[in-house]
DNA sequence: GCAACTAACGCAACCGAGTTGCAAATATAA
DNA sequence: TTATATTTGCAACTCGGTTGCGTTAGTTGC
């Protein structure tokens, strides 16, 4: 078994042709991907709705996470940890590039501490950097 | 000429019946608002069309920044400090609350410096902080 | 390997936030 | 108050994303 079906296997989801495909592609490509990017790359033949219920699905499980977007469309990343439905965190930074529009994931980048307000509870933070990356100077 | 119409004024803006209608409520109400808010309390009868308009305008002008929303929508707050079309950054986080959907402006929240990463340019900062606010427990 | 069951796929049609074009209305400058 | 430029308001459109439903294809038990 391939380390793509595994990775469904271990999720407990169907191993389809298609999940399949779509998850090899995220393992491949190692970037964050709007529905676009995929078909582009998986072909435009690729129904829209399958797409998106495959990352809807994938994302449900712990297997992807949703990254923020320049132009706001659902972009997603593969996780790398061990994220499950019930704990699927990412205490991790998003980087957008103003120029080429991509996403990428700054894994290694500590989150702030941000100091209380009374009133608020606070239970996830997300921090976005936006500027240039090194494709784009 | 009231608050409203001399802040028209100060960005060379027309002080049209209905951009000073707009720009009363943002002053009048200190919330973040979209535009379904907005259509909600001047009325539905107002072209929506209109509105995105005057939001555009007031935002390039530096009266209104963007700010996030949990469902993706435009949402806009008004500035506090002096910007202008050339000086419109915001340095400070914002809160979303997962039960109102509401956004909050945290004015006093000061962005953490984050280690720069190499390759990349870092322009702009973005800190989000979702959870619950003071109405919603 | 085969039947039975359930989940996933694929198509068409739809939804809704936001945009575009253009003619009519209105603010500003002369 | 007239001329000019900007804004408004309507209709029609765009496009990312969703819903419904019949068909297809994985999975489970024998």
């Amino acid at each position: 078994m391939s380390v793509t079906e595994e990775l469904l296997s271990n999720y407990g989801l169907r191993k389809t042709t298609f999940r399949k495909k779509l998850l090899k592609l995220f393992q491949d490509s190692g970037e964050t991907l709007t529905v676009e990017n995929i078909r582009d790359k998986i072909g435009r033949n690729n129904d829209k709705v399958t797409i998106y219920r495959a990352l809807s699905t994938f994302e449900k499980s712990g297997i992807i996470h949703q990254v923020p977007d320049k132009n706001n469309l659902s972009r997603y990343a593969l996780c790398n940890s061990e994220c499950s439905p019930s704990n699927h965190s990412h205490q991790h930074a998003h980087f957008i590039c103003d120029y080429c529009d991509n996403t990428v994931c700054f894994e290694e980048f500590e989150l702030p501490k941000v100091k209380k307000i009374k009133g608020y509870k606070f239970k996830k933070l997300e921090l976005i950097i936006k500027g240039s990356c090194p494709k784009c100077v």
